[in-house]
DNA sequence: AACCGAAGCAACCGCCCACGA
DNA sequence: ATCGTGGGCGGTTGCTTCGGT
């Protein structure tokens, strides 16, 4: 069953539509403040606007309300949107409610303009809120990760890496992530560690503590706590992060069972298959798939690995994507 | 200074649901 | 139980601003 639009008026009325003048925006302020919010519907009509009442009260509840807080988001603001984003999804209202003075509205711009980039350069699904699983982006990795074999705070742990010139050729997304992973590998010997190396010195140690020749399940997952994203590092940062280490190893569903070490000896050639996990492990715990699966070889039967051949992106190929 | 593409954001559209007659 | 209405919601559009060339 369908109903008429709200805003076609009646016979032969034109509605305006478009920006809303000052003048409007004084009528309708003041009719509210006098009468109160009332049938909104009726209200243009009482209040001497030649709107459809639905306009009316987006310009109030997004715009005119006096409680209504301008300017931009704060990192607190951000962080929460972002964690009552995953528990709820695309439900603005909502995370409205819990953000007093902001407009689910202005929460879903603020969403589609910024944050959902900032999780796509993390490496995160702005969706499942879990690592991202695109060849594209993850086409890289196995050579990155392999080449964390070099890893000993020699300072050649870029292995000659020219970053300025894989930022002409490869996407910015790919660029942010492959950033990251740089300055993680090249910083890792710091005394301090940045925001995220804790989870990628883990991974490190645990891929090269192969005296069982496998993964510390355990160990892993004690270091690579996200810990309600309070080291989520900022990406306008000028610093570049590992960040893509934090969105692998997000609290956020992924259990013990979904990092799961496999095989191999060397504890070299570290390399993450979105592909694998999924319906072996994550079956097991109920949860919807999709897992990651921490690699020492390359597993002989998986899509993604065979994307990645046929990409001709394998064994530290990601620099063939410099031209 | 002019142009152009990208980014940001206000506003609109159409569907859905709750509620009352 | 059915139908009409009002309000709310998420998705999308298109205008404006910004930044780079």
């Amino acid at each position: 069953m369908g109903r008429s639009p709200c805003c076609d008026g009646k016979a032969g009325v034109i509605v305006k539509k478009g920006p809303w003048t000052p003048e409007e925006d004084k009528l309708l302020v003041d009719y509210i403040q006098e009468k109160g919010q009332g049938s909104w519907r009726r209200l243009p009509k009482l209040a001497g606007l030649n709107r459809c009442g639905k306009s009316c009260r987006l310009r109030w509840t997004n715009y005119l309300r006096p409680d209504i807080k301008r300017g931009r988001f704060t990192d607190d603001e951000e962080k929460l949107i972002i964690h009552l984003h995953s528990l709820l999804g695309n439900k603005w209202s909502s995370i409205a409610t819990k953000l007093p003075g902001r407009t689910d509205n202005e929460i879903k711009n603020y969403w589609n303009t910024h944050l959902r980039k900032k999780l796509l350069g993390m490496g995160i699904d702005p969706v499942t809120h879990r690592p991202r699983t695109d060849l594209s982006l993850l086409a890289g990795l196995p050579g990155l990760l392999a080449a964390a074999g070099n890893f000993g705070g020699s300072g050649e742990a870029t292995g000659g890496w020219d970053m300025s010139a894989l930022k002409l050729h490869v996407d910015a997304a790919r660029f942010q992530l492959l950033q990251g992973l740089v300055c993680a590998l090249t910083t890792a010997a710091a005394p301090s560690p940045a925001p995220g190396m804790n989870n990628l010195t883990a991974l490190l140690a645990v891929g090269n503590g192969g005296q069982h020749g496998g993964f510390d399940q355990n160990m892993l997952l004690q270091q690579c706590q996200w810990d309600d994203m309070n080291d989520l590092p900022a990406l306008t940062s000028s610093a570049p992060t590992s960040s893509m280490f934090d969105g692998i190893s997000t609290g956020d569903g992924l259990s013990s069972t979904e990092l799961r070490g496999h095989g191999g000896a060397t504890g070299r050639n570290l390399i993450v298959d979105p592909m694998v996990a999924g319906d072996q492990e994550c079956n097991n715990n109920g949860c919807s798939g999709g897992g990651v699966v921490l690699c020492e070889e390359t597993p002989a039967s998986s899509p993604y690995f065979e994307g990645l051949e046929s990409l001709n992106l394998m064994d530290g190929g990601w620099k063939d994507l410099l031209e």
